[in-house]
RNA sequence: GGGCUCUUAGCUCAGCUGGUUCAGAGCAUCUGCCUUACAAGCAGGGGGUCGCAGGUUCGAAUCCUGCAGGGCCCA
C-alpha cells in the first residue's frame, strides 16, 4: 500500500523564486561594512538554449553565491549574455535563407536589424531558462556583450593595445572558415583525424621524358603549384634538381627546388609546393620567394586562378580532377592514410589555410603576468592539474588573430584613408581629426574614410567581462569596480581555459594590473553514461527543464551535484535525478514527523535520559560534521560536501536520532527536546538550502511562525562549535550493539516485538549507563545484570566487552560456533603477523614510535578479541 | 608525434606529503519487513590480490621504472 506522502514541489518552487526577488535577496551593492564576494557568470549565447552543462555550471555558481550569502558577505553574482558572434550569425544567415533572402543582398545596417530581432526574439528564452533552476544571481545587472557600455569597453581596450603596439594588422595564414566566411583563431580549429587518401600523381618533367611522383591528399589545389620541393640529401631525385616539372592538367612549368624540410620517408619524398593553400608550404615559399596562387573563393570553390573548373566546390573539384588524371593515367597510386583536419568549431567546416590581411594582437608580452601569477598560485585553479596545460599554452601561445569577417559583433575601429593608410579611433570624429593631423591635409571629411568591414572575436570582448560589468575599462576607477573587484570565484568548462579564461587574466593584468578572479573552479564536462559528450547531434543529452519538472529543481540540482567532483567528467544519468527527488521527499518526511510532534509536545514532561543521551551525540555529530562540510567548500569539494550532509539528514538525523527522541506510543514529547530538534532541523536546513534551495525554504517557513523577511536564504551560516568528542567514539559502539543484536534478531526468526534479554558480567558500567534506554528503545532488548544459565547462549563482542543472549529457539549452535572458531583463527593469524612485525629490528629501529604503539596497541586488542571469542565459545557449549 | 592525466567493489568516485583494525562512500544488488514520518521507505547482508611486472623500504593502494589500456590538451 503507497502512502501519500510525496512532496509537490511545484507548489512552493514558483512562489519562493518571486519572492526572493521581490524582496531583492539577489541585488548587490557596494557595502563597505560587507566584504565583498563576486562571481560573474560565464554568459550563455544569448540564443542559445539550456543544456546539461549551463544547469551544472550555474548550479555550482550558485551554491557558492548563497552559501557566501548566509555567511554574511556581500554576495553579487552577475548574468549576462555573450552575443557569440560567429554562431549567432550563423542562425540569422540560416532564418534568411529560410525566407528566401541572401545575406549577399542586404546591406550591413539591414543586416544587423534581423540580427537584432532575431536576439530580441530569442534573447530572453535562455535566461528565463535559468531562472528555471532557482539561481539567484542580480537579475538587475544582468549583462550583453553587445550592450552599449561594453561595446565602448571593447573598443578602449582595442585602442589601448593598439597604441601600445600589441594590435597589429598583417597579411598571414589564418584559418578560413568557407561557411561561416570569416577568419578564425587557432583556438577555434578543432584537428580529428579524418580517413584520407593519398594520392600519387605523376608530373611530367620538362624537356624530358621522364617523371616525377608526388605525393598529395590534395589534388585539387594542384593548379596552386608553385613548385616541386625535394630533400637535398634524397639520391633518387638527384637528376632532376634544378630542372622544371610540369603541372598536370594545365601544363604548368614549375621549378624543382631543394629543401630540407621535405621528408623522405614521407609519399614519394617529392613534395609539391602551393603557398597560398598551405602553412608550411607557404613558410617554403617565403623562403624560396615563391610565388602564392590562390585557386579559392572564400567560399571554397575554384577561383579563375584555378584556369579548370571554376566555380566548381573544392571537394567535388577533387573528385573531377582525379577522374580526369587517371584518363591520362596521371595517377600511380591511391593509399589509404590517417590525415589530421582541421574544422571549424562553430560551422564545422573544413577550415582552409588563407593567406589574408587580418588583425592580431602580440601575445608574447602580454601573457606573461597571466602566467607567473597562475604557476605562483595567486590565482587558484581548482583541480590544480590544469595549471600544467594552462603552462604550456601560455609558452607556445601565438599571435591571436582576432578579426572576423562578419557583422554582428563589435565593429573593428580603424578608418582607412583612400591611400590604404589608417587610423584607429574610438569614432568617425576622432578618427578624423587624428587622419587629419597625420595627413596635414585639414579638408579632410568624414566621406574620406571608411571604417574597417570586420568585427572582432567575441573572445576577445568576453575576455573584459569581470571588469566590463562593472564599467571598469571606461571608467577605471569607479566604486563598483574598486568593490568587487577582482571577483572570488570563476566556474567554468575546462574547454575553454585558453578561449576565456586565459585571456580574462591577460585583460585583468593588462587593464587593472590585478588578477581577475581568485579562483577557477573547472567542472567536468557533463557525459552520458556510455561517456559520450551530451550533444545536440547525438540527441543523448536530456532536457534539464523536463528534468526539472519530473524530479523537482532541487532533485536535479542535487542529482547532479552527487556525481560532479571539480575538474572530472561528470557521467550523468537520470537516476541520479531520481536519488536527488529521494532526498527531497526525505527531507520532506521528516518534516512530516516533526509536526507531529509539534502537536504533541508537553511543557510539563522532563526530557529522558535517552533523549538527553540523543542530544548530546547529535549535537557533537553536527559539529563534527559542520567541520568537515566547510573544509570539502574551502576546497571546492562541493559534491562531498553535499555527501556529508546528505548522510547527516538521512542517516544520522533522520534514522538515528529521530528514532531516539520518538516518544512512545500515545506519549508526548517533552518540550525542551521538541525545541532542540527543531534547532537542529535549522541548522541541518540551512547547510542544505544552497544544494537544494525551494524545498528548504519550504519547510523553513513550516516549522515554525516566520516573517515573509524572514527567510532562509539570508538567514545566517551555521559555524561549527565545540563538541564532546568522547561521545562520537562511545556512541559508535551502541550503534554496533544495536545493528548486531537485530542481525541476531532477524537470524533467528525473532519478532521485532519480542523483548530480548541481554546479560553482562564485567563491563563498561558507565558506557552502559550512557545508552542503555536508547539502546533498550531501538532495538527491543533488556539489559540484565546476573546470568543464571551460563551456558547455551549466543552472545554479542562489542568492542571489549561480551554481551550474552539466551535464545529460548533452536538454534544451531554448531553453526555458530564453527562462525567464532572462524573469527578466532583471523584474529590469532592477525596477531602472529604483529607479533612478527614486532620483534622485527628493524622495524623497531625505524619506525616512530607512533606507529609502534599503535602495533602494541593492535596487539593487545587482538590479544583481548581472541580472550572474549574464547569466552564466548565456552558459553556457546 | 609532444605534453598532461587516469586505471581502487557491478557503476561513479574518496583515500593528503608511505605507517591506525585501511581497503572506504554513494548508487546498484541480495534477504527480511506495507512497524502509526517516509515502500521515492525501514532493517540487515554480500561484494575489491587497489591495471600488469619489477624496484626502493622494516613497511607500498600511496614513492620510482617499465608495460598495457583509457582520457584530455597541443601539433
Amino acid at each position: 500500500m503507497q502512502k501519500k506522502n510525496k512532496v509537490d514541489t511545484k507548489s512552493f518552487e514558483n512562489k519562493w523564486y518571486a519572492h526572493w526577488q521581490e524582496k531583492g535577496y539577489f541585488e548587490s551593492n557596494p557595502n563597505p561594512k560587507k566584504q565583498p564576494y563576486t562571481i560573474v557568470m560565464p554568459p550563455p549565447n544569448v540564443t542559445g538554449i539550456l543544456h546539461m552543462g549551463h544547469a551544472l555550471n550555474n548550479t555550482i555558481q550558485d551554491i557558492l553565491i548563497r552559501k557566501a550569502r548566509m555567511e554574511g558577505k556581500e554576495a553579487c553574482w552577475v548574468p549576462g549574455t555573450d552575443h557569440a558572434s560567429i554562431a549567432t550569425e550563423a542562425k540569422v544567415v540560416n532564418m534568411l535563407k529560410e525566407k528566401g533572402i541572401e545575406k549577399s543582398s542586404l546591406t550591413r545596417e539591414e543586416f544587423l536589424k534581423y540580427a537584432w530581432e532575431w536576439k530580441e526574439k530569442h534573447g530572453e528564452i535562455i535566461i528565463d531558462q535559468l531562472k528555471h533552476l532557482g539561481i539567484s544571481c542580480d537579475w538587475s545587472r544582468n549583462k550583453f556583450t553587445l550592450d552599449e557600455d561594453l561595446s565602448k569597453s571593447v573598443i578602449q581596450y582595442f585602442i589601448k593595445l593598439y597604441d601600445e603596439e600589441y594590435i597589429y594588422r598583417g597579411n598571414r595564414m589564418i584559418n578560413w572558415d568557407p561557411i561561416g566566411q570569416t577568419a578564425i583563431s587557432d583556438d577555434e580549429v578543432i584537428h580529428k583525424e579524418v580517413d584520407g587518401i593519398l594520392y600519387h600523381i605523376k608530373y611530367k618533367i620538362s624537356d624530358s621524358n621522364k617523371y616525377v611522383i608526388i605525393a598529395t591528399s590534395r589534388p585539387e589545389t594542384i593548379m596552386g603549384d608553385v613548385a616541386i620541393c625535394v630533400n637535398p640529401n634524397d639520391k633518387r631525385y638527384l637528376d632532376i634538381v634544378e630542372k622544371h616539372a610540369i603541372v598536370p592538367l594545365i601544363n604548368k612549368k614549375i621549378p624543382i627546388i631543394q629543401d630540407e624540410y621535405v621528408s623522405m620517408d614521407f609519399g614519394t619524398g617529392c613534395l609539391k609546393v602551393t603557398p597560398a593553400h598551405d602553412i608550411n608550404d607557404a613558410k617554403l615559399g617565403i623562403k624560396h620567394k615563391l610565388e602564392s596562387i590562390d585557386i579559392l573563393n572564400d567560399d571554397g570553390t575554384l577561383n579563375k586562378n584555378a584556369q579548370i573548373f571554376i566555380g566548381e566546390d573544392r571537394f567535388e573539384a577533387r573528385k573531377k580532377i582525379i577522374q580526369k588524371l587517371k584518363e591520362n593515367n596521371l595517377v600511380v597510386k591511391e593509399e589509404k592514410y590517417k590525415q589530421n583536419i582541421g574544422f571549424s568549431e562553430r560551422t564545422n567546416a573544413i577550415v582552409e589555410p588563407k593567406i589574408s590581411k587580418q588583425w592580431f594582437i602580440k601575445m608574447e608580452e602580454l601573457t606573461k603576468p597571466a602566467l607567473t601569477n597562475v604557476l605562483n598560485e595567486n590565482i587558484k585553479f581548482h583541480p590544480n592539474k590544469f595549471i600544467n596545460m594552462y603552462k604550456s599554452w601560455m609558452n607556445n601561445v601565438k599571435d591571436w588573430c582576432i578579426s572576423r569577417q562578419l557583422w554582428w559583433g563589435h565593429r573593428i575601429p580603424a578608418y582607412y584613408l583612400k591611400d590604404g593608410s589608417f587610423v584607429v579611433a574610438e569614432n568617425i570624429e576622432k578618427a578624423l581629426s587624428k587622419a587629419q593631423n597625420i595627413t596635414n591635409d585639414k579638408t579632410l571629411t568624414k566621406k574620406d574614410l571608411k571604417q574597417d568591414e570586420d568585427v572582432l572575436d567575441t573572445w576577445f570582448s568576453s575576455s573584459l567581462w569581470p571588469i566590463s560589468v562593472f564599467n571598469g575599462v571606461i571608467e577605471s576607477n569607479n566604486e563598483e569596480i574598486k568593490y568587487y573587484y577582482p571577483t572570488n570565484d570563476l566556474v567554468t568548462a575546462p574547454e575553454i581555459i585558453f578561449f576565456w579564461v586565459a585571456r580574462m587574466i591577460i585583460a585583468g593584468y593588462k587593464l587593472k594590473n590585478d588578477k581577475p578572479f581568485n579562483n577557477v573552479y573547472f567542472t567536468g564536462i557533463v557525459r552520458d553514461k556510455e561517456k559520450r559528450k551530451m550533444s545536440k547531434s547525438l540527441g543523448n543529452s536530456p532536457d534539464p527543464i523536463k528534468l526539472m519538472d519530473k524530479y523537482g529543481v532541487d532533485g536535479v540540482r542535487s542529482g547532479m551535484l552527487f556525481c560532479a567532483p571539480a575538474g572530472n567528467d561528470l557521467l550523468f544519468d537520470e537516476k541520479l535525478c531520481e536519488q536527488g527527488r529521494n532526498f527531497s521527499n526525505k527531507i520532506w518526511n521528516a518534516f512530516n514527523l516533526i509536526k507531529l510532534f509539534s502537536k504533541n509536545s508537553d511543557k510539563n514532561r522532563k526530557t529522558k535520559k535517552k533523549d538527553e543521551i540523543a542530544i548530546k551525540w547529535f549535537e557533537a555529530k553536527l559539529n563534527h560534521d559542520l567541520e568537515n562540510i566547510q573544509s570539502s567548500f574551502k576546497n571546492f569539494r562541493l559534491s562531498e560536501a553535499l555527501m556529508i550532509v546528505y548522510k547527516l539528514v538521512w542517516d544520522d538525523f533522520c534514522s538515528w536520532y529521530l528514532e531516539m527522541i520518538k516518544p512512545a506510543f500515545k506519549e508526548k514529547i517533552p518540550q525542551q527536546v521538541y525545541n532542540k530538534t527543531i534547532e537542529f532541523f535549522e541548522i541541518l536546513l540551512k547547510i542544505l538550502h544552497p544544494f537544494m534551495p525551494f524545498i528548504t525554504e519550504e519547510v523553513w517557513h513550516l516549522i515554525k511562525e516566520r516573517k515573509e523577511d524572514e527567510c532562509l536564504i539570508i538567514s545566517s551560516w551555521p559555524s561549527s562549535q565545540k563538541y564532546d568528542q568522547n561521545i562520537l567514539k562511545t556512541s559508535e559502539y551502541a550503534f554496533e550493539f544495536i545493528t548486531k543484536l537485530r542481525k541476531l534478531r532477524s537470524d533467528n526468526n525473532i519478532s521485532n516485538k519480542e523483548i530480548i534479554n541481554v546479560y553482562y558480567d564485567s563491563i563498561n558500567k558507565k558506557w552502559l549507563e550512557t545508552f542503555k534506554d536508547n539502546i533498550q528503545n531501538l532495538c527491543c532488548c533488556k539489559f540484565e545484570e546476573n546470568m543464571s544459565d551460563q551456558k547455551n547462549n549466543l552472545s554479542l563482542n562489542i568492542g571489549d566487552s561480551i554481551f550474552y543472549v539466551p535464545i529460548k529457539k533452536n538454534i544451531n549452535f554448531k553453526e555458530e560456533q564453527i562462525k567464532i572458531e572462524k573469527e578466532i583463527k583471523y584474529y590469532k593469524e592477525f596477531l602472529t603477523s604483529i607479533i612478527k612485525k614486532l620483534k622485527n629490528e628493524m622495524f623497531i629501529n625505524n619506525a616512530p614510535k607512533k606507529v609502534i604503539d599503535i602495533e602494541n596497541k593492535k596487539k593487545n586488542d587482538a590479544e583481548l578479541k581472541i580472550k572474549n571469542l574464547e569466552k564466548t565459545l565456552e558459553s556457546l557449549i
